[in-house]
DNA sequence: CAGTAAACTTGC
DNA sequence: CAAGTTTACTGA
């Protein structure tokens, strides 16, 4: 039999150690090694013992042989929670391009190990018909402290630590003086730290209308079965997604298997919390950052010691070590915050999918808009498509006006209301009714457009907006495509071309201007800087303190308010015309969930968008809320121009304080790229070319197999180890971006 | 030129 | 990170 080697990760958190090792593996071993087991080494010059953990077998050494050591040991606890984390970090290095070092901090969040909190309390150890007797000897002596005690404990058995010191005031030494004659006993008892809310009265599961109670017999019977699926769940704002998620909870948990939901931000938190808290008790718990370091690693080891079944959390939760998942939800898969912003990119439905495989597990993706990806594959029977049609209560969905701005222009309305979106603000205002009106501003990046005709200047190439650069030229972030600003529309030679510019304080003094009766609420970054101003804004808006909610995305999610009536979208450009290629996308999402926000309680709601391009597909089936027609027009723009998730594609960014280095190793990447016989768009200047003194260049490489793409990576990987390259040189890869460049 | 502190290298 | 190796700099 030929020699067996493994790749071995290093248990030390250290960039320097952030490679594979390879060991030999003894004989005695060699029917036993997996990949993903800990295995005890000899480390170093002084061959110090170190755990590590095994990433790959094979019969080749790729290092001097002599120079090879052997494994010294299985950990017994073969596949635990930790090594299953580790073939997970290692998933994840390999398909999005980063330090092994990066991907175990994503997965395993260096945990200092915290005390427990415990609780203390005094018990009774003497029999009680000898308690009376020894009270009236404490009495006889004037032992008033002894005797309090006494007559507590003679009460109830056990008594807390804090009203035997703060409300008997009763001194540490007297009891322990008592402990020692052997009347009482100091009990010690540990318990998390519980962050959720708690005395959550229970509430029984609402009856399930008939397609969900659909949707839960098919799952319960793939469960039983075995079969583990992914299931995308396509359901319209209000149709009870959670419902459906409860009810495959519950089976799951009842099968002795824990679960892990997803929800894209944290300040949603509370309310889903609140709902599944409801329904299961204590077993839900909650992780995310900003738990304290103590409430974290609690969490974590309630999740370990099997004293949690559900964890609810943004994307890092996803990480929590349950002894045997059954199932993971995300919830709005579509969101773009699923994405992680930091080396490794990683995508935490995919993460979620590969770890599913790994343990088992089943999958339930929820949304209203779902992610072209996922839509594709349940089309493609990868996924069972779940749809929901219809509001589970009864309420109605809204009509929807879609406004050509172009057209007001025209008739000399240079206000930001249209004459509808003003009269019907009007018009909830003698009703009392409330109004919110959204500003989609993310993902806007200097596009220039014509207030006559629409016209919205784009790349020839890629079929996105240009940006306009402060040197006066337009630019494409894709491609590097760039022209010089002009000063009349090329289509219709109106004057009236220029950078969009809209943002909510504008809009806020706007209202303030024409509606001076109404009481406005504002709502952005600006004045959710301080910790609850957002819970506290939505409190004021949900009580009727104000009449007016005016805001950016934040105010579209997950709030109810039964007493909104209109909805307003001021500029659904603004997000449309965003220089990269998921803005329709986007844009779709924003448009579909702000109009949900209408009619929620029993009155009926209507929905304005104001828009310079009314006849965009995005916006005419946001409209009609036909989510499959857009599905239809999007997906043949993405094939049509070979982006994702059609085809794959990889951004690489270069960052570095020399605009020359950085230029010049951006322009060799791209030939080690091309001499293996792949295309490659750029290099080129970032869109946001210089941050901090940092030069950004970016290069895009599309390909129709992911595989093929990590193939560039790796090739990438391994070209920029071989190469002495400046240090401060930044290189980061980004599979598929949720945003440009 | 020994002795030692700081800087750098290496780990399979 | 920890141990080992090289280098730089003392002081006699």
């Amino acid at each position: 039999m030929e020699t067996l080697y493994a790749d071995i990760i290093i248990n030390i958190s250290h960039e320097a150690l952030d490679r594979v090792f390879q060991y030999r593996v003894p004989f005695s071993l060699c029917d036993q090694i997996r990949v993903g087991q800990s295995v005890r080494v000899p480390f170093g010059a002084g061959n110090r013992e170190q755990k590590g953990y095994v990433v790959r077998l094979s019969d080749r050494a790729d290092y001097d042989p002599k120079k090879i050591k052997e494994i010294l040991s299985i950990e017994k606890d073969g596949v635990d929670a930790e090594s299953r984390m580790i073939k997970l970090a290692y998933w994840i290095r390999e398909n999005y391009g980063s330090t092994m070092i990066q991907a175990l901090k994503t997965v395993l969040p260096v945990q200092d190990k915290m005390k427990q909190k415990e609780k203390k309390s005094v018990r009774l150890l003497l029999p009680k018909d000898q308690a009376p007797g020894l009270l009236d000897e404490y009495l006889g002596r004037h032992y008033a402290a002894k005797a309090r005690l006494l007559a507590a404990l003679m009460d109830e058995q056990t008594v807390s630590w804090e009203r035997v010191t703060k409300c008997l005031k009763i001194p540490r030494t007297t009891v322990a003086g008592m402990e020692q004659d052997g009347i009482i006993r100091v009990e010690t008892e540990k318990f998390y730290r519980n962050p959720g809310p708690s005395g959550m009265e229970a509430e029984d599961a609402l009856p399930l209308n008939e397609s969900q109670e659909k949707l839960i017999q098919e799952f319960k019977a793939d469960y039983a079965a075995g079969e583990r699926r992914t299931y995308l769940l396509h359901g319209i704002t209000g149709s009870g997604k959670t419902e459906v998620y409860l009810a495959a909870i519950e089976e799951v948990v009842r099968k002795g298997k824990q679960a892990i939901v997803l929800i894209p931000e944290i300040a949603l938190t509370y309310q889903t919390v609140c709902r599944f808290t409801k329904r299961f008790g204590d077993r839900v718990s909650i992780l995310n950052s900003r738990l304290s370091k103590g409430e974290k690693y609690d969490q974590w080891l309630r999740a370990k010691n099997g004293d949690a079944d559900i964890i609810i959390g943004p994307r890092s939760a996803l990480f929590v070590p349950f002894p045997n998942l059954g199932l993971i939800i995300i919830d709005e898969e579509h969101e773009g915050s699923y994405k992680s912003e930091q080396t490794p990119k990683y995508h935490a439905r995919e993460v979620a999918l590969e770890k599913a495989d790994m343990e088992g597990a089943a999958v339930i993706l929820g949304s209203a808009t779902p992610s072209l990806e996922s839509y594709q594959k349940a089309l493609d029977g990868e996924y069972r498509l779940w749809t929901l049609k219809d509001r589970a209560k009864e309420a109605i969905l809204p009509d929807v006006y879609i406004e050509d701005l172009r057209e007001e222009l025209k008739q000399g309305n240079r206000s930001m209301f249209s004459r509808r979106l003003y009269e019907l603000i009007g018009d909830r205002l003698r009703k009392k009714e409330q109004i919110m009106l959204f500003l989609n501003r993310r993902g806007y990046a200097g596009f220039v457009s014509c207030r006559s005709c629409g016209t919205v200047m784009q790349c020839p190439h890629c079929d996105v907006s240009l940006t306009y650069h402060r040197d006066g030229k337009l630019r494409c972030h894709y491609c590097g495509y760039e022209e010089a600003m002009q000063d009349v529309c090329p289509e219709c030679g109106s004057p009236f071309i220029g950078t969009f510019g809209l943002g909510t304080q504008k809009a806020e003094a706007a209202i303030r201007k024409e509606f001076p009766e109404a009481r406005v609420l504002r709502m952005d970054m600006d004045t959710t800087k301080r910790k609850h101003s957002h819970e506290e804004i939505l409190k004021t808006f949900s009580e009727g303190r104000a009449d007016i909610l005016v805001g950016t995305q934040m105010i579209v999610k997950g709030h109810d308010f039964a007493n909104v009536t209109l909805v307003g979208i001021l500029a659904a450009d603004l997000s449309l015309h965003a220089s990269d290629f998921r803005a329709a996308e986007r844009t779709f999402q924003l448009l579909t969930q702000a109009a949900g926000r209408a009619g929620r309680g029993d009155k009926a709601g209507e929905v304005v968008i104001q828009t310079y391009s009314p006849e965009h597909y995005c916006i005419v089936t946001a409209a009609a809320q036909d989510y499959e027609e857009f599905y239809r027009q999007e997906i043949s723009y993405r094939t049509m121009l070979c982006y994702p998730p059609v085809w794959q594609m990889l951004t690489v960014l270069l960052a570095g304080p020399s605009e020359e280095e950085c230029k010049k190793t951006a322009q060799r990447m791209a030939r080690v790229i091309q001499n293996s016989g792949i295309r490659v768009i750029g290099p080129g200047e970032a869109s946001l070319a210089k941050v901090n003194d940092i030069y950004r260049q970016v290069l895009y490489v599309k390909k129709k197999d992911y595989k093929e793409l990590m193939k560039v990576k790796d090739r990438l990987e391994l070209w920029i180890d071989r190469q002495e390259l400046p240090k401060d040189i930044h290189i980061t890869f980004d599979f598929n971006p949720m945003s440009s460049y």
